[in-house]
RNA sequence: GCUCGGGUGGCGGAAUAGGUAGACGCGCAGGACUUAAAAUCCUGUUUUCAGUAAUGAAAGUACGGGUUCGAUUCCCGUCCCGAGCACCA
């Protein structure tokens, strides 16, 4: 025992103790309920942490240690999202295998940790990177490959299912989520080659290959997804981006739009993130309309969420990447549109987004707009996305800014048909009028009805004449599932003689030594190179691997059961723990790792392989931490804090306590130095409870009635903060707590043991050394959360700021028990209430009970 | 441009089923202990005005209105900051 706070030798202590007693290891128990805190597992960087990394952290450490107080087996694990770019770029600079350096890093990351006194099970670690894990990340692949999306029942469904329906009734009757195919009989399936049957059912599969325009950075030599580029650079380093088609896997995760939208509603994560995910599937639902092309029996297919403009749709745009563009001129347009078209497929997404001046050229078609009877022309022009909708809109001037500007600019003609709905509009219109509240005119059987009322009419009126049907369109698109790099999953996948991809069943599939990192440049992976590997008797295999977020979108389910060779996971540990209760995390992955997470979650779900089908129930995003001038923390800056450093000299407890002090645990926030000496001074007072000089000075004496009510008030504040999340108020309720007994020199086991229970989770190291000097045996992170009696916390007497007319201008203490009309006749009496009456006659008096007095005249 | 957050002392931030604004901490000022320093402890600290002082008065939660006995909290408008989306028909 020693009297003074000497924090690293008791921060030592305890975590090797921890660590010999295995204090955190958990295992499946049914007689306890269970709960699940996770972390989002970190990228091990060459870097280390910096004290922004950790705030998360202490976050939910606090919540699994007050968890298991409350009696709850709490599955509390850490792990590496450990394949990725950076490792890679690397070993390119360095020539050393990824392998290595990551592990390195791994290693650092688990120090850096370990100083900190986080209560993880390391026994269930998991590294993305390790064959034993992506062994399942390749087995979940092949699984999406057997798979297609059943319409009909929401689900998806093994392929062979499709293949029979194919074989019986051709493509009759299916309702798969899928690319288009022409219509097909069981004879004519059975005469088809194995290639034209694979190209069939690769229109189904929810993996599978996609010729797809892709962000083809030349810079770094790979694909990039959509959320790695920025403003057509990358994300990463600022290169430039360009719009490529290539081959590669793709996931399809449309088919789960709808249930990834209606499952959102189910959670309790931000209105932030909820609404970014909402925005990122784009669900809008409006109608598919066909134009017929004057003088041939051809249409054109636009989609529109606004059919209740249509008789204002007075010219057509196509996009310029609409792979049959020719079929929408005339001939004697073409040259002049293949020109546009060419121009406009090489402009870099940097330009379109700086200048949205518009352009475009007459393809020298006109169409009929149905509703009008009228011919209307048709145009070319890159201000229309050939991936969203049919690529061909319905053009309003009217009543569409980006109509309006093209109107003008080719001098087009434009005919309101919206107008509010008391008054006119000002004619001729000077910008497009957008209203959500106007009335249809000029627009015959629609004339008068509101916006609503004409979208239905107006669409039944389509499907009624069959010029087309109501539908839904979605922003979202398939998830591109290919990099061609060296640091990843490598696919399961070898290729027949005919090309067609066969599933390679023996897993892992581990990835081969190379000689060089270095991307081919022809867009291939570095993989290519290995012939070795490359060629099997099967055929070849696939040297393209998975991206970043394959091995993160299933690991919480890993940690359940780490070790198992045989399955992801058991059914009885995936049954028993069940889904994250509490998910920690930076805002970063909103349409990234948490949408794809949520994707393989309601995958997995309709295999049977889990019995939730949403990953993550509660989500709670922390701020981040800037560097004390208030940029984020970087090198570059030269402002980073490394916990280590901190720890060091303040110690883990000082550290976690002082992040947790900040301010809210959602809010960015600037890191303070001078801050830390606050909290780091609060330890001392405390210490000093429990020692007085030298001198142990813990007495056995019963507490007072004041003494027990400091304690229930801090018992009742630090449950509903914790519960709350409201960490930064928990603190000063420590503070206020140890303030208050020291003023009434209260040394006293019974109070003082259970104020170190609640602090125990906030400050584990001093609370255990404590516990155990106070002569307890067993780890204080063993005890039982305590309750209070709330009948300490109720007053007796109210001391009433009393209000003459709104303002505060005396006190009086009453008994709560004192009648209204007693006190108001104290109050009308009493000197000063009188003064500032000053006279005049009581109009109203008010009383709330035990809150204010308000005396109006 | 659209959507969602948010504007409270010198600073980080408390307090909103409407009820004493500024808890707690930092910083600053003064004091105690000490030969001295560190550490520790005590007092003060929203602003302005009056007073030697105790104290008293007025204003005050981005700005302007409104509802109310009473608004940091609710409603309307304006400005500013942050985040997300961005030619998505």
């Amino acid at each position: 025992m020693s009297a003074q706070y000497s924090f690293t030798e008791i921060e030592k202590k305890w975590q090797r103790q921890w660590e010999n007693t295995q204090l955190y290891a958990v295992d499946i128990d049914t007689n306890k309920p269970k709960y699940y805190v996770l972390d989002m597992f970190p990228y091990p960087s060459g870097s280390g942490l910096h004290v922004g990394h950790p705030l998360g952290y202490i976050a939910s450490d606090i919540v699994a240690r007050y968890k298991r107080l409350n009696g709850y087996n709490v599955l509390h694990p850490m792990g590496y999202d450990a394949f990725g770019l950076p490792a890679e770029q690397y070993a390119i600079q360095t020539g050393q295998h990824p392998a290595v350096t990551t592990e390195q890093n791994v290693q650092r990351f688990r120090e850096q940790l370990n100083i900190m006194g986080f209560s993880y099970d390391w026994d269930r670690q998991v590294k993305t990177c390790d064959p034993n894990y992506y062994q399942f990340t390749q087995q979940i692949f092949a699984l999406f490959f057997e798979h297609w999306y059943n319409k009909q029942t929401q689900k998806a469904a093994p392929i062979a299912q499709l293949i029979e329906h194919f074989q019986l009734h051709g493509s009759e009757n299916f309702q798969a989520h899928g690319g288009k195919i022409n219509p097909f009989t069981a004879q004519e399936w059975s005469e088809m080659s194995p290639l034209q049957q694979h190209e069939i059912l690769n229109q189904f599969r929810l993996a599978f290959v996609d010729e797809t325009t892709v962000n083809w950075c030349e810079a770094m030599g790979t694909v990039l997804a959509n959320e790695e580029v920025v403003n057509g650079v990358s994300e990463r380093g600022g290169y430039p981006v360009v719009r490529k088609k290539m081959r590669q896997w793709s996931l399809r995760i449309t088919a789960y739009a709808d249930r990834l939208l209606d499952g959102l509603n189910t959670l309790q994560w931000s209105d932030a993130i909820k609404e970014i995910q909402r925005n990122w599937i784009g669900k809008s639902q409006g109608a598919e309309i066909d134009f017929v092309v004057r003088g041939t029996l051809k249409t054109l297919k636009v989609f529109t969420t606004r059919p209740d403009t249509i008789f204002g749709a007075t010219f057509m745009v196509v996009a310029p990447e609409l792979e049959n563009l020719s079929e929408y001129c005339s001939e004697d347009q073409w040259p002049i549109v293949q020109e546009y078209a060419n121009k406009a497929k090489n402009r870099s997404e940097i330009d379109r987004m700086a200048d949205t001046t518009k352009t475009g050229v007459f393809t020298g078609m006109e169409a009929i707009n149905p509703f009008t009877g009228e011919p209307i022309p048709v145009w070319v022009s890159d201000y229309v996305l050939a991936n969203y909708g049919t690529g061909i809109i319905m053009a309003v001037p009217a009543h569409d800014e980006r109509d309006f500007a093209f109107a003008k600019t080719f001098d087009l003609n434009i005919v309101p048909v919206i107008k509010p709905a008391n008054g006119e509009l000002d004619l001729p219109l000077e910008q497009a009028y957008i209203a959500k509240d106007g009335i249809c005119f000029n627009s015959g059987f629609l004339d008068g009805l509101s916006m609503k009322e004409a979208i239905s009419t107006a669409i039944a009126k389509v499907e009624k004449a069959g010029w087309g049907q109501a539908k839904v369109n979605y922003r979202l698109r398939e998830a591109g599932f290919g990099r061609q790099r060296y640091w990843g999953e490598p696919f399961p996948i070898v290729y027949n003689e005919e090309g067609i991809p066969q599933l390679i069943q023996e897993l892992p599939v581990e990835l081969p030594q190379v000689d060089s990192y270095k991307p081919t440049g022809n867009g291939e992976s570095p993989l290519s190179a290995v012939t070795t590997w490359v060629n099997t008797p099967q055929g070849k295999r696939e040297t393209d691997t998975m991206p970043g977020w394959a091995g993160s979108s299933w690991y919480f389910l890993r940690y359940t059961d780490p070790k198992n060779n045989e399955q992801l996971a058991s059914p009885e540990a995936l049954n028993y723990w069940q889904q994250v209760d509490l998910y920690v995390g930076g805002s970063e992955h909103a349409t990234g790792h948490l949408l794809y997470s949520r994707f393989w979650t309601k995958f997995l779900f309709d295999l049977g392989i889990i019995s939730w089908d949403e990953p993550f129930k509660r989500l709670v995003n922390q701020g981040m931490i800037m560097g004390e001038d208030g940029q984020k923390m970087s090198k570059r800056w030269g402002n980073v804090v490394n916990p280590d450093d901190v720890c060091a000299q303040y110690g883990a407890d000082t550290l976690r306590m002082y992040e947790m002090f900040l301010g809210p645990l959602t809010d960015s926030k600037p890191w303070n130095t001078h801050g830390i000496e606050g909290v780091s001074r609060f330890f001392g007072k405390f210490w000093r409870l429990f020692y007085e000089g030298e001198q142990w000075a813990v007495s056995q004496e019963a507490p007072t009635p004041a003494e027990l009510k400091i304690l229930y008030k801090t018992i009742k504040k630090i449950t509903e903060d914790i519960e709350s999340m409201s960490f930064n108020t928990s603190v000063s309720a420590f503070m206020v707590a140890t303030n208050e007994l020291g003023a009434l020199k209260c040394r006293k086991q019974e109070i003082l043991e259970t104020l170190l229970i609640l602090m125990a989770p906030f400050a584990p190291h001093i609370t255990e050394e404590l516990w155990h000097q106070l002569g307890h045996s067993d780890s204080i992170h063993t005890a039982n959360w305590p309750t209070y009696d709330s009948q300490y916390l109720v007053e007796s007497s109210f001391n009433y700021p009393i209000s003459i007319n709104g303002k505060t201008r005396a006190q009086i203490e009453f008994e709560l028990s004192t009648t209204e009309a007693d006190i108001q006749a104290a109050v009308l009496s009493n000197e000063l209430v009188i003064k500032w009456m000053e006279g005049k006659p009581l109009k109203k008096f008010i009383l709330v009970k035990g809150r204010i007095i308000n005396v109006v005249v």
